[in-house]
This record gives structure tokens, C-alpha cells and sequence, in this order.
DNA sequence: CGGAGATAGTTTCCTAGTCAATCAAAGAGG
DNA sequence: CCTCTTTGATTGACTAGGAAACTATCTCCG
């Protein structure tokens, strides 16, 4: 602009503009996300599981042993997170992990009957998570929602599970 | 269910049937506002700041110098976590930490000049980051997107700048 | 005034990730 | 077959933030 200096506000009044952060779609989607994500982390709370154990958990529910790299790459997780977050769940009796039996590398995972067992409990919780947020919206909006997320996802190549 | 149990499948087939994560609206959410996040700090990671660093120089920007304490409210961090970040952007020499003249607990965070002239270049990253993601909708979908974000802010009381 | 409680910031300890190094088992090629 | 490379998992060093304890200062009120 030009050369004339104003003069001396509190902050220099002549500072390049730039774009508010909550003009950005990207703002509002993470602030709801966060708080539809905390609201969940609180409910867990009261459980024996975090967020990430019953993310892992999930993904186990009603499938075959799985091996860590698999999880790790659906979760969106490194597999040294993976490790980690396996050790927690073993330790509570939650999981196990075995030798896979056609690689001597690999390793599996799986529930224990008393994992799989909470699965169910900690689904509805989930459910109910949800429903909290997203009754507030009609049907369409509902459906409307979901149909622009979706389509973003898919231009975005968007696969891993987001840890939830 | 009835006693009758299934002829053993792999993983038994005769579970309760659990609601599937892809069914939650914030699953989706979640799924959407991690992509964007992770690509704008993929653009940051070219610079000398991180995703939580640019938020708070983008908080001191253009206004007087703050309390830790109010960046915390905005940020929806704690104070500990404030003096901490703090502590690295001063480190890089990119704000300043004084004293408040009127109140003998109280520290005051502003922008050095170097800080103050980085902040354009950054928020245009972030308005690159934004368009790469919601440029492939159309303009009535990127106003009715916002539209349902805003008002489910509005109605989940959300108000702390999620760290973007 | 002077002490009780509230408030601002920092610090300490803990949790949960990443990244890079490591090790063992598989697979490929001469 | 023996080496070279790749792959699966684990480990260790490091980073970032939360919760709660702690310190200094302020405010209120008897």
C-alpha cells in the first residue's frame, strides 16, 4: 500500500491482511470433530478403554485374527503404535497375540471372550455419541451431511479409519 | 438369542450384530477433518513452525498482546500446554514473553517482528490447504456445509479454536 | 492491616503417539 | 543353496499435550 504510516495503535494498525481462520471449511469440520471426539473420550471414561483400545477393538469385532500391520494401516497408526497399543489391551486381558501360522514373521491379533464380550456395550455408547450430535439435524441435513463428507473422502483418497 | 450356537466359522458367527463405525456421521467427520489437518501440516512441515505454533502466532496476530490464559481459552489447550508452546516459539525468536504492567501474575505473549512477518506467508499455506480440499465442491455446497457445521457449533456450545 | 481464598502461570509426571534403528523370517536371483 | 533385499514386528529416543501440584500475587473482608 502506500507509504503513509498510521498512527501507532496499540498493534501497528498497517499490517498485511489476512484471511480469519473460521473463514476456512477445514476450521468448522476439525472444531466439530474435536468436540463429537471429546464428548465420545468422555464416555469412555467411565470404561476400561480409551479411545484408540476400542478403535482396535472394533476393528477385531467379528472378523478373523488379524495381523498388526493390517490394523495399523486401517487405523491410520504406525506399527510401532500398534505394538503399543496391543501391549495395553493384552495387559487387561482383551486381546491376544499369537504367531501366525504361515509366517514366521507374523503375528495376530484377536479378542478374548471377555473383549469381545464389551464390544456391544461400548458399541452403543458410540451410537449414542452420535445421536447426541447429529439428532439435532433434520433427516435431509442428516443425509446431506453425509453424502458431502463421503464425496470428499473419495476425492481425497481419504481410506485409513480415523481413530475414533 | 436362542441356545442354538452356529457350527464354529472362523471367527463364530453367531455374534451380536454391532451398529458399523461407517454409520456415524462422526466417523466421517473425523475421517475428513484428520485428512485436512494432516495435509496442512504436511505444508507446514516446510517451514519453521508446526500446526500448533502457526495457530497461536495466528491468535497474537493483528491484536494486542495477550494473556497465556486467554490463548488457552481460544486454543481449548490448557495453560500448561501454552507456556510450553510458548516457550518454543520463543526459542525461534518468532514472539516475546513480558511481564504484565498491571498485574504481577499475569504475562503478556505478542508477535516479535520477525513472528509478525511470517504470519502472511503461513496463512496463506493454510488458504491453499483449505481451497486444495473444498475447491472440488460447488459454491451451494460449500455454503450449505458451513451452514450445518456452524449450527451444530452452535448448538454443541463449541467455541475453542480447534488447533488448526 | 492481615489472613483466607481465588487466580495466573509454571512445573512435574504421565500418556500416547511418531520416527528411526534393529532383528528375524521370507523371497528373489545367480 | 547362498546372498541380497524386502517385509513384519518390536524397541528406544523423542515430542506434544493433560492433570495436578506448586508458587506468586491479588482481592476481599473482618
Amino acid at each position: 500500500m502506500s507509504p503513509v504510516q498510521s498512527p501507532a495503535l496499540p498493534p501497528a494498525t498497517s499490517l498485511p491482511p489476512v484471511s480469519d481462520l473460521t473463514a476456512h471449511l477445514g476450521f468448522w469440520l476439525r472444531l466439530v470433530s474435536n468436540h463429537v471426539s471429546h464428548a465420545f473420550a468422555a464416555k469412555l471414561a467411565a470404561t476400561e478403554v480409551t479411545v484408540a483400545e476400542w478403535s482396535l477393538m472394533r476393528a477385531l469385532y467379528d472378523k478373523a485374527p488379524m495381523p498388526p500391520s493390517r490394523i495399523a494401516d486401517d487405523m491410520g497408526l504406525t506399527r510401532g503404535a500398534i505394538t503399543k497399543l496391543a501391549d495395553r489391551l493384552i495387559a487387561k486381558a482383551l486381546i491376544v497375540r499369537a504367531a501366525s501360522p504361515d509366517d514366521g514373521r507374523a503375528q495376530t491379533l484377536a479378542l478374548t471372550e471377555r473383549g469381545t464380550a464389551l464390544v456391544p456395550a461400548l458399541a452403543a455408547l458410540a451410537d449414542r455419541n452420535d445421536a447426541e450430535f447429529f439428532d439435532a439435524l433434520t433427516p435431509d441435513e442428516r443425509a446431506s451431511l453425509l453424502r458431502l463428507l463421503k464425496g470428499l473422502a473419495e476425492r481425497g483418497q481419504m481410506t485409513a479409519t480415523p481413530i475414533e
